[in-house]
Order: C-alpha cells, then sequence, then structure tokens
DNA sequence: CTTATTTTTGTCGTGCACGATATAAAGATA
DNA sequence: TATCTTTATATCGTGCACGACAAAAATAAG
C-alpha cells in the first residue's frame, strides 16, 4: 500500500474537522456580533451562566484552553464590563470570576440564538452545504 | 422547556468540534515540528503534494480559507525554501505556486507521520483521553 | 525554620483566521 | 475607445491559541 494515500486531504479525519470548527465559527458569527460577543467569549460565558464564581483554571478545564489565552478573553470581557475578577481570600494565588448584572443578562439575548440561527433562512446555502460536507466527512470516519 | 438548556456546553455540538479541533493539532505539533511545519502549512503542502503548479485560490478552495489568510502562510513558505511563486503569463492577476525539490521530498517524511502517531506511546494519555471524549460527543450528536 | 517544589495566574512573542479594504489586471458595456 | 464591473491577489488590523517563561503564594522536605 502506497503510504503517501494518507497525505490526501479526504483520506484524513483532522481537515474536516478543522474546517467544520472554522464553519461553524463563521455561522455563529453575526448573531454573536449582535450581542456584542467572539465566539470564544460566547464559550467562556456558557461556562459561567452554568456555575458562576469560579477560578480561571476551572473555566480552562471546562473549555480545554491555558491561562495564556483565557486571561487576556476575561480581561477584555471585564473591559466590556460582563464580569469581574475578585482575589480569593483564602488562597491569594487564586483568581475568582464573577459576571456582572450585564453578563448575567446577556444569558437570555444568547438562548434565543440557536432557534435563530435554525429557523434563519439568511445563511449563505454555500456555507451549509460545506458544513454539511464537512460533518459527513466526520460521521463516516468515527463510524469506521 | 428551558431554553436556556441549549447554553450548556455538553447540550451543543459546536463546542466539542472546536475543542477537538485543537486537540488534534495538539497532537500533530511535535510531529509537524519535527519537519519544520505547521498544522495549516502542512494542510498546504497536502494540497502541493496532491496537485503541484496550481493557483493560490484553488488552494484556499480546498482549505476553505481566504487568500489574506493564505498569502501569508504562503510567503513564510516560500522563505522557507518549499515553495516558488509564479506569475501566470496568460493571466497577469493569477499568482501559480509551485514546490520546490525540498518541498517535493518533504513529502517522504511527513508520509510517515500518520504511522509514527499510531504507534507513538509517548502521547500524554490525558491528551487521548480528551480526544476521546470529544470525539465520543461529535459522533453521539452525529447520529441523532 | 529554611529551602525546595508545586500551584495558580500572568506576560510575551509567533502564527494563524478573518473582516474590511486596496490594487491591478481582465473582461464587459456604452 | 473610455469607463464600469468583475476577478485574483495582497495588505492591514484585531483577536484568538499556545509555547516559553516569569512571579508570587502555598505546600513539602530537610
Amino acid at each position: 500500500m502506497d503510504k503517501s494515500a494518507h497525505l490526501f486531504l479526504e483520506n484524513q479525519l483532522c481537515f474536516p474537522i478543522y474546517a467544520t470548527s472554522r464553519l461553524i465559527t463563521r455561522l455563529y458569527k453575526p448573531y454573536l456580533n449582535e450581542i456584542g460577543l467572539t465566539y470564544p467569549q460566547y464559550l467562556v460565558m456558557m461556562v459561567l451562566w452554568q456555575e458562576d464564581s469560579i477560578k480561571v483554571s476551572a473555566i480552562g478545564d471546562q473549555l480545554l484552553l491555558n491561562t495564556n489565552t483565557i486571561t487576556p478573553l476575561l480581561k477584555t470581557m471585564k473591559q466590556k464590563g460582563l464580569l469581574q475578577k475578585i482575589k480569593s481570600t483564602t488562597d491569594e494565588r487564586v483568581t475568582v470570576i464573577e459576571l456582572t448584572k450585564s453578563g448575567q443578562d446577556l444569558k437570555i439575548k444568547a438562548a434565543e440564538i440557536p432557534q435563530k440561527m435554525q429557523y434563519d433562512s439568511q445563511i449563505p446555502s454555500e456555507e451549509l452545504d460545506q458544513l454539511r460536507t464537512g460533518m459527513w466527512k466526520m460521521l463516516k470516519y468515527l463510524q469506521e
């Protein structure tokens, strides 16, 4: 068997996942723009809506991100007034993240996004086709 | 039904795909480091190993990337001596990308990576567990 | 008690992604 | 022919990801 056959894009699972991930971010972007969030910021908010007042590292554990990515994210989100950073009194190394009122309220608007997307016909059909193709390739591989 | 139930990470397909994509890039990194490529550069090379002497936009079509991402990628890859950029004579707008000898030769080393990864026990088991979890979540959703 | 190690968070530099925009060539239209 | 539109590529600014490293607090070891 030719080893280099592995090197074609269609023969690998990695590329469809990489491409699909970017396509999903693109689909979310217009809806997240309306509520002033980027996709990674939206993920951080989902963690905080589920469990408020948690350590920086606890956010990273859920999102599989390191502090060198999360710290700058939290910095801009604090500037937007979504959250505040509080030094733990029991352990001075720990920073606890708490949502502000504004951050909590955003959950209501965010909750409408999945429904909006589902029934929104304004999503370019080309993008949806690419997403379907990517999903299909992933499914094909995962089922083998 | 509570609309906000959609906002938990586990209830969405988007997050597992996003996380899995980054995990895969992390798994490839040490092997790609050995041959001096980043993951996006590796994808560009796979396109070129499959079909040499193609337009910049043709690479973008396959990788679902725009020229504002690909152009800088090609610039650094040219500096590494992997490829060269040639202005088309028939259409002066078009830039054709051709692999150098060094770029073609890299295919042999790259072809060993999938096998290496498969039998390499040095991959941290924690990372593999996270990858399995992500894959499993995707599969669960795609099969519904 | 002092020193060494670990834990938690943060900083910095590099390399993508991508929206907005620019530039030049090719083609279309008046 | 002059001008308008389209196409292909490139530039610029912003925001992640992440490796390498740093700093400070907590804990462990001697």
